[in-house]
DNA sequence: CCATAAATATGACCGCAGTCATAATTGGTC
DNA sequence: GACCAATTATGACTGCGGTCATATTTATGG
C-alpha cells in the first residue's frame, strides 16, 4: 500500500516527531531547558518516554529539528537573492541578520539551542551542518565572482572566518546573563570589521 | 595559627585539588570523558566522592582549574614581549599559537575542556574569561599604538573579532573526527584574513 | 482472514551526576 | 587538655537521562 510516497506510517511518524518537539519547546519555554524532564515532554506529547528517544537520542537533539527548517529557509531566501541580477553583500548579510532576531525570542532556549548545534558538527554524517558550509561557500563564491570580495582567498575559509565571528558574537550574546549589546547591530558591526580588514589605510578614517 | 599567609588548611586543601585534578585528568586521558565517573576520580584521588563536589560544582568543572594556569602563563608572555620596546603583531599571534599547540596532544580532551570553556562566560563573576579579555583588549590597544592596527575602531571589538576566529577554528578542528587541517597554520591564515580584510584591493594579489 | 515479518511503542530498569544531613577535623580560646 | 565554632569530609540517597527486552501495531502475501 504505496499511495502517492507517503505511506500512513509515514505520516504517523512525522506527526508524532512534530507533536514530540510541539510539547519539547513549549515545556522549555515555561519552565527552562533543565527543569523539563524527558519524562513530562512524552507525558505531553502523549507518547511513553521510550519513544521519544525513538525518534531523538538525546534530549538537546530536539533542536536539531529547528535548524533542518531554519537551513532550507536560508537556502531559500539565498537563492533568491543570487538569482536576481547582482547579489550584493548587503543584500545576503541581511538574511543571515534576519535570522538573528529569531535568537532574541527567548534567549536561555536559544542558548541550549546553539550549544546543541555546535555539538553537532561532531557528527560526520549530519547533513545539516554541511548545508550551511555549502550555502556559506556558494554566496562567497558568488560574491568573488561579482567582484564583492577578494578573489585570492579560499572561499572556504573565507566563509568560515564570516560564520565564525557571527557564531562567536551570537555565543556571547547569548551567555551573558543580560543583553550586552543589540545583537543584530554588533553582528553588523564585526562583519564590516572583518569585510575592511583590521590594517590601518593609507588615509586613516577621522 | 596564621603563619606566613599559608595556614595548613590553606594547603591541604589546593593539595587535595589538585590530587583530584590530576586524578581526573589521569583517567579522561585514560578511558576518556564520558567513560570516566566521579566515583572513579575520587576514588583514584582517595577522598569520597562528595568531596570532589566540595571543590568543583559539576564534573566538567575541573578543567576551569587549567584554563586559570593558562591565563597566568599568557598574561606573563605578552607582557614580556610588549615589554620589550616594540610589540609587533606576528609575536603576539605567535604566543596565542603556541597555545594551539596544547590542544594538540589530546582532541578529544580537548573538545571537553573547551565547551566547558564556552560555558563558563555564562556565570559573571568567572574573573577567568574577564582577564583573557582584558589582555586581549590590551594586546589591540597597544597594536593600535603602535600602528599595527586601525585607530578607528573599538579595541574590543576588533579583540572580540580576533577572538571568535581564534576559538571558531580551534572548536572546528577539535569537533572533526580527524583533524581536518594543521591547526595552528589554519589559524595563522584565518587570523590573517581578518587582519588584511576581505575586501579587493586595487592590485588584487595574483 | 490468517500468517509472518518489519517497524514502532512501551515502561521497567540501570548507572551516574549531583545533593544533603551528618560526622569528623581543624584552629582558636581559656 | 577541654571546649567551641567553623570548616571540610563523607556516603547514603535521589532524580533523571538513556537503554533494552518485550509487546503492540502495521503492511504484505498467500
Amino acid at each position: 500500500m504505496t499511495e502517492l510516497e507517503v505511506s500512513r506510517r509515514e505520516r504517523k511518524k512525522e506527526e508524532t516527531k512534530e507533536r514530540i518537539v510541539k510539547a519539547a519547546l513549549r515545556l522549555f519555554k515555561d519552565h527552562g531547558f533543565d527543569a523539563t524532564t524527558v519524562d513530562q515532554i512524552a507525558e505531553q506529547a502523549d507518547v511513553a518516554k521510550g519513544t521519544f528517544f525513538n525518534y531523538f537520542p538525546r534530549k538537546e537533539a530536539v533542536f536539531g529539528y529547528l535548524s533542518e527548517t531554519w537551513v532550507a529557509d536560508a537556502e531559500q531566501k539565498i537563492a533568491a537573492i543570487l538569482a536576481k541580477g547582482l547579489p550584493s553583500w548587503p543584500k545576503v548579510r541581511d538574511v543571515f541578520l534576519e535570522f538573528a532576531s529569531i535568537y532574541e525570542e527567548d534567549r536561555e532556549l536559544s542558548l541550549h539551542m546553539a550549544m546543541e548545534w555546535t555539538r553537532r558538527m561532531h557528527a560526520p554524517d549530519d547533513d545539516v551542518c554541511r548545508r550551511w558550509d555549502a550555502l556559506g561557500v556558494h554566496v562567497v563564491r558568488q560574491l568573488q565572482a561579482q567582484g564583492e570580495l577578494r578573489r585570492d582567498v579560499a572561499a572556504e575559509r573565507a566563509s568560515q572566518v564570516l560564520a565564525d565571528v557571527y557564531h562567536g558574537t551570537l555565543m556571547m550574546w547569548l551567555e551573558s546573563p543580560e543583553p550586552p549589546f543589540p545583537l543584530k547591530d554588533e553582528i553588523r558591526k564585526r562583519l564590516a570589521l572583518v569585510i575592511e580588514g583590521l590594517t590601518p589605510r593609507a588615509k586613516e578614517g577621522r
